[in-house]
RNA sequence: GGACCCAUGGCUCAGUUGGUAGAGCAGCGCCCUUACAAGGCGAAGGUCGGCAGUUCGAGUCUGUCUGGGUCCACCA
């Protein structure tokens, strides 16, 4: 079995060693500004390769990230630029806290979305049916009316063609937003290794039973004229209309059957009636026949428990298909099929044979090439013709089941699909995937409550054949016999080898070009493979398995799936389902959901409500570190408003963090020393504290509390810490340069620290600064620590001592802006009164108090009972 | 029908083993202070959706109800 490689993890993991980079150093600039950070960083990050995987590191050195590939089909919208920037936050971490970050980036430009697009585009219409034609040049100015037909060849082209105009957008904008990815990593899903992976799994699935095809009523969108999967389907509230008619009974003296039904138009495709087998109404009907009105068709009246007695009449009118529960009392109860619908949405031509009566066949003719609306309105006029139309129809409003990316209901149609086994029709194995799914690690981890209840609601196999072109072809091909019949039961598999293959234009091995679709030779598999049947292997795909067994042993399983909590039914799932499958183990070991962006208005943000806010238009308007701030403030998986107002906090946040980055480092450095002074120490000591609870907090996924604990210190570092020691650290007076070396040491030494605690989230900023003074890139130091932090700070502080020091600051403050003074202002005397602990403390920062309030004597009254202090001016 | 998340000052949100609520934004007042005026400082503002429990004590645990959001199932 591959990829065993974390079993073989050594015990102990040396440490990485990370190369020193050479970046330009620049003076602290007068006037620091964020203007072009993005541009100028970027650049230098790419010339250096910063965020380039190193291959030599062993897997238990790596940070293995699953990026989702974004579908490159118009633009990016703020939610994936939310997602993406949570998951860079981590990756960064990992970064400096030494791991060997893998990180790709793929793009998602298989399927329908760019056929779509590509039509719309190009003004241009597939056709399979043509030939290749090397000279072919979409027209001019599309007309969406008339558009150009052209082969799969030529219209796949013009999808590669498209795609990569986008993908080059997408990569501008993720380097703008500062994703730390390693571009040289980026894979796409209809590329040849992508191709080649999809195509060498399914081939793995076949040959081990796990990928089966079947004829079998499936999901049909008419639109796309395409088999969908159950994955793919979402419920929509509908008008709909209950239409009551009798059925006839053939017993001696029997009463008729009335049924209600929402698809009357189905009536010539009924091939049973079914009630509740407790439902008293119809205990005499069960095992009798009845006869279809207008149609003159006879079906038996049957018990099953899925009938509902408190729906319509209690008793369903069972056709082939109206939907997926007539597939199952089809299946249930042995049911003839007695299909009337194409595969274009329309009545097919024929009556079924059961129709024989020259009334019944009078009435179809009524119907057929009708669209089910037509032939629905043109049924309800025969019924009530002939009146068997029992009442008006009673407009209803329903759930419909429609394909997510269709705009018209979905259909069932039998049809010849190719199933991947996902625990559906298999109690063991649905099982086993959800003890995959506990055994993973979910951020937040109530997110595994949607796996759990869509594997349990699982209720078949997983289609993964389409009938559309751009995609990753099913390697096949199939014999014909000496008569022209197509043998499906023996499709000829090529060699791993050679894949990736096109079987519509590549020829299986023992056969020439000239035997397609001739008696004797072959044909090949016509249809593509479902999105996620590819998508499905992000990690194989990235990881490089069987293409690259070196990377793969380094890099598989993956050490985490970032992604939307709406695609965990499908991407999650089915890139489980897979390594399950061919790696008996899960793909990556955690997996972290990110929330959805709502509006200010708190609804799910939507296109057709023309509110979007492209990320470009954010980008340019606050920075990209002010809207990483925006997203990194959202806690893990919880939904979170568009706000632009959080975003200006985060540019206020960067702006103070070049401004007091800017003042620190007018002090010149002191020579290496101990920090002396109690207030400095208490400083660095607070500081060890939000280092460790910053670093637990990455550990468990939660940058947005490491963001929140790191931000509040800054905050406290300049509102209160420098104001306090900046007269000291000017040194102005030459008696004290002790003191001035003390606060220049803390200062500078806190400044490293919060550099690096801001650097996952603030990339931008933080190298900015970093290069005003020190070596290499930020990125690529080491992550902060809290004991080496203690030891620098020669011993450890009293944190109170800080607090103390700043209640006394806000007292000033308070007292100066009553008297509607300047904070300039100066002060003869301050008298302070606190009890004896904090009157201690107060006495400790005596000098840097006076500095800071310019105050001339401050007298310390130790007082009973103070819970706080109090100050007087005079 | 089953499940999950959310409900804290006007707005956006923190509140990690239960001990009588915090921040930012907006509004208000002050300060053009030698890091920062697209800034700084300060004051004010909520009893934590309702009800009932557990507890000496609950925003923080239990039950229930209401109102949002979402997933799954059903959809004759």
């Amino acid at each position: 079995m591959l990829g065993g490689s974390l079993a073989k993890r050594p015990p102990c993991a040396l440490p990485r060693l990370v190369p020193v980079i050479e970046l330009p150093q620049q003076a602290v600039p007068d006037k620091p500004t964020l203007d072009g950070l993005e541009q100028r960083w970027d650049a230098v990050w790419q010339a250096e390769g910063i965020y380039r995987f190193d291959r030599t590191a062993e897997r238990a050195q790596v940070f293995s990230v699953d990026t989702p590939p974004p579908t490159v089909s118009g633009s990016l919208h703020m939610g994936s630029v939310f997602g993406y920037v949570q998951t860079d936050t981590l990756a960064r971490y990992q970064r400096m806290r030494g791991k060997a970050v893998f990180y790709p980036m793929g793009w998602d430009d298989n399927g329908l979305p760019t056929e779509r697009r590509v039509e719309n585009h190009y003004g241009v219409r597939c056709d399979p049916s043509l030939v290749h034609d090397p000279d072919f040049v979409p027209p001019a100015k599309p007309d969406p009316k008339k558009r150009v037909s052209c082969s799969r060849p030529n219209f796949v082209e013009l999808c590669l063609e498209r795609t990569e105009q986008d993908e080059k957008v997408f990569e501008d904008l993720w380097r703008q937003v500062g994703l730390s990815v390693d571009w040289s990593l980026t894979y796409v899903t209809i590329g040849e290794r992508a191709r080649r992976t999809s195509q060498r799994a399914f081939l793995r699935n076949l040959a081990r039973g796990e990928a089966y095809a079947t004829e079998a009523p499936t999901l049909w969108d008419v639109t796309f004229q395409t088999a969908v999967a159950q994955a793919e389907l979402e419920d929509r509230e509908q008008p709909g209309a209950y239409h009551r008619y009798a059925f006839r009974s053939t017993a001696a003296g029997g009463l008729p059957v009335s049924i209600e039904t929402t698809r009357p138009e189905l009536l010539p495709a009924c091939v049973a009636l079914v009630a509740h087998p407790d439902d008293e109404r119809y205990q005499s009907h069960f095992g009798s026949t009845v006869v279809s009105p207008l149609f003159d068709v006879e079906v038996p009246v049957l018990a099953h428990e899925l009938a509902q007695p408190d729906k319509g009449s209690g008793i369903a009118m069972v056709c082939t298909f109206g939907d997926t529960t007539d597939v199952t009392w089809w299946r249930a109860l042995d049911l003839p099929v007695r299909n009337v619908l194409e595969r274009n949405g329309r009545l097919r031509a024929e009556p079924p044979p059961a129709i024989v009566s020259e009334g019944g066949r009078a009435a179809y003719a009524e119907l057929a090439g009708k669209t089910v609306k037509q032939a629905q309105a043109r049924i309800v006029e025969l019924l009530r013709e002939a009146g068997e139309l029992d009442g008006e129809p009673r407009p209803i409003t329903h759930a419909v089941k429609f394909f997510e990316k269709g705009d018209r209901p979905l259909e069932v149609v039998t049809s010849r699909q190719w199933y991947i086994r996902n625990g559906g029709r298999d109690r063991d194995l649905r099982e086993v995937l959800l003890h995959r799914g506990k055994d993973l690690d979910w951020h937040p981890g109530w997110m595994q409550s949607r796996y759990d209840s869509w594997v349990e609601g699982l209720n078949g196999d997983w289609l993964i054949s389409r009938q559309r072109f751009f995609g990753v072809p099913l390697p096949l091909w199939y014999p014909i016999s000496a008569d022209g019949s197509i043998d499906h039961e023996s499709p000829i598999v090529p060699a791993e080898s050679s894949l990736p293959i096109d079987p519509s234009s590549d020829v299986p091995p023992g056969f020439t070009a000239e035997q397609r679709g001739a008696p004797g030779g072959f044909v090949g598999d016509p249809d593509v493979m479902d999105t996620w049947a590819t998508s499905s292997l992000t990690p194989q795909i990235a990881c490089g398995w069987e293409d690259d067994p070196d990377l793969f042993s380094r890099t598989f399983p993956m050490d985490v799936r970032p992604q939307g909590p709406e695609i965990i039914r499908t991407w999650l799932f089915s890139t489980l389902l897979r390594s399950h499958f061919e790696h008996d183990r899960l793909p990556w070991s955690d997996t972290s959901i990110n929330g959805w962006i709502l509006d200010p208005d708190r609804k799910k943000m939507s296109k057709s409500k023309g509110n979007v806010v492209t990320p470009a238009d954010v980008l340019q308007r606050h920075g990209s570190d002010a809207v990483r701030y925006w997203a990194a403030c959202a806690r893990p998986g919880t939904d979170t408003a568009l706000d632009e107002g959080q975003m200006k906090v985060g540019r206020r946040l960067a702006v103070k963090l070049l401004n007091a980055s800017k003042f620190a480092l007018t002090f010149p450095a002191a020579a290496p020393g101990p920090v002396t002074e109690p207030v400095d120490r208490a400083l660095l000591a607070r500081l060890a504290a939000v280092v460790e609870e910053a670093s637990s907090a990455f550990d468990g996924y939660d940058y947005a509390r490491a963001l929140e604990r790191t931000e509040a210190f800054f905050w406290l570092f300049c509102d209160d810490y420098i104001e306090l020691v900046k007269t000291r650290a000017y040194a102005e007076g030459a008696d004290d340069s002790a003191g001035a070396d003390s606060a220049r040491r803390a200062l500078r030494l806190a400044l490293s620290v919060l550099l690096r605690l801001f650097a996952p989230v603030l990339p931008f900023t933080t190298e900015e600064v970093w290069s005003w003074w020190q070596r290499g890139s930020v990125h690529a130091q080491s992550w902060p620590e809290a004991a080496s932090l203690r030891e620098s700070g020669g011993a450890t502080g009293d944190p109170a001592l800080l607090t103390v020091a700043g209640e006394v600051l806000g007292q000033i403050r308070k007292a100066k802006s009553n008297a509607k003074v300047s904070m300039r202002a100066p002060v003869a005397r301050l008298e302070v009164r606190a009890e004896r602990d904090r009157a201690a403390y107060v006495r400790q920062v005596d000098a840097d108090l006076r500095g800071a309030g310019v105050v001339t004597d401050l007298v310390v009254l130790e007082v009973e009972g103070n819970e706080g202090v109090d100050v007087t001016l005079a």
